[in-house]
DNA sequence: CGCTGTCTTGACGCTGCTCAAGAGCGGTGG
DNA sequence: CCACCGCTCTTGAGCAGCGTCAAGACAGCG
């Protein structure tokens, strides 16, 4: 079964752990194994559910996903977005059941772990488990930069942060150029991202474009001038941990290695 | 040096980790032998700081702590409170120089645990490390549960989650009555938990006041009806993963076992 | 006693929300 | 083919929650 899939030399979990930890051949070997043709599902179509227990956990292969809880009268916060190399609910193997929902945003391809493979992977090899362990704490990393973004930022210098998060993310996994990306989120979903209304995401959009900082086609995201819209809203990358070297073919994620934590 | 210090059967760090994981003689002894008496520090003095990395672990053992991260033009986002029990930078073992800044939110104690001691906890000793780590996923569910409660609440009900949070957390480790707890928090830093202004902070309290939701005195928060603080808030404890059994001397934790999870 | 820090209150204005209408577009079926 | 639908996006008008600026009350403390 796993014969015909060629081990390849990187995929995006191997690119994005590559940050944390040193790989070793062995490591890559396993990490390849659980990167294959996984259960295809459609645009909103749940992966986790809150309050419900998983065996094992669930790997992003292709396409997007999201985290997200409902509050009060029904209103959703988006809480994460997951893209290929991000594990759904690693946190479920210590904390139980989810306390929140997570769904597809795209349509999007996703490997079920049994929970046998995943103690192999988190309890018999420290190096891996150390890897992983560190892709949760970036997960929460990005968070903790989320809450500040909500909590301190106007509404537009927010949506500009979502966007150089979400161009540099990609790059990290080889799914962008150095100006573009996929941007699969509808103005519903950003505005449930940014604690705004979708009414006022339109808007901001609009003043965006007009002043040249992003331009948006088909669902994909171009920044012309990835440094001046970093610029208007403080993006300072850190809070990604992307402190090793990117490795022998990422084109992208050099361009700014040099301008990380100001004093 | 550690002799003249009684093992205790029971403290803060103890009785929160009671919570995610069963813990036998040993284990006590271990958390209770990091559980003495460290350095005292003055309110708002950096236990953190972010960019330098830390040899060690710090662990609050009284008093209160908070996390934030300054963006931009000077502003800053408290990112979470640590309160007797909590650790401030587990995640440097893993993740390196942190991404943000602790400082004391009161007068504070703080133990300084020393790499190897870490170590010897973390990698060693499994049943230890899955409660650590539990308590950092705990954690990361906490801000989450904050970055919906800036997202998607108005104000007064951010005001309202965020005292119904500190009474249940400091329940949990025994350091509050069924209806009250501390409140150290100024003004200031309520809004910079909130992501509201001072200003604002003052008017909504004066209403939550004069609806007898709760009252404030003297750096203390008392609430007369918890069950209808919660509801105007919407307050749902599942995030704060309480799922064992409080254990024999948890008088306060027992009193909301029913409440939790809706369908 | 006057300091300083915390909290309070008022007046006013802007960011962002609500309500409402309409345009563009792909899918579906008569 | 066109009518109809549902979804996404856009734009306008009016309003309110919350921010800004300014002044003052109060307590703790040297």
């Amino acid at each position: 079964m796993d014969a015909f899939v060629a081990i390849p030399r990187s995929n995006p979990l191997i690119r994005k752990l590559r940050h944390g930890v040193d790989l070793d051949d062995g490591d890559r070997a396993l990490l390849a194994g659980l990167f294959r043709p996984g259960r295809t599902l459609e645009p909103q179509q749940d992966i986790v559910r809150a309050g419900e227990p998983a065996a094992g956990v669930h790997l992003v292969v292709e396409g997007f996903a999201f985290r997200y809880k409902l509050v009060g009268d029904g209103r959703r916060q988006i809480l994460g977005l997951l893209m290929p190399g991000d594990f759904c609910d690693l946190q479920s193997i210590v904390l139980g059941p989810s306390d929140h929902y997570i769904a597809a945003l795209t349509a999007c391809t996703v490997v079920d772990v049994p929970q046998d493979k995943v103690d192999s992977l988190v309890f018999r090899d420290s190096r891996l488990a150390r890897a992983l362990w560190w892709a949760t704490l970036v997960d929460e990393s990005i968070l903790r930069e989320w809450l500040a973004n909500m909590g301190q930022r106007a509404a537009d210098r927010r949506i500009a942060h979502l966007f150089c998060e979400l161009l540099l993310r990609q790059q990290i996994v080889g799914a962008a150029g150095p100006n573009d990306c996929a941007m699969p989120m509808t103005q519903p979903m950003l505005a449930d991202i940014l604690g705004i209304t979708t009414i006022h995401v339109s808007r901001i959009l609009r003043d965006l474009r007009s002043e040249g900082l992003v331009r948006l086609q088909d669902r994909r995201l171009h920044v012309p001038d990835v440094g001046r819209l970093r610029a208007f809203c403080d993006f300072d990358p850190t809070y990604l941990h992307l402190i090793r070297q990117p490795g022998e073919e990422d084109e992208a994620g050099a361009s700014m290695a040099g301008e990380r934590r100001r004093p």
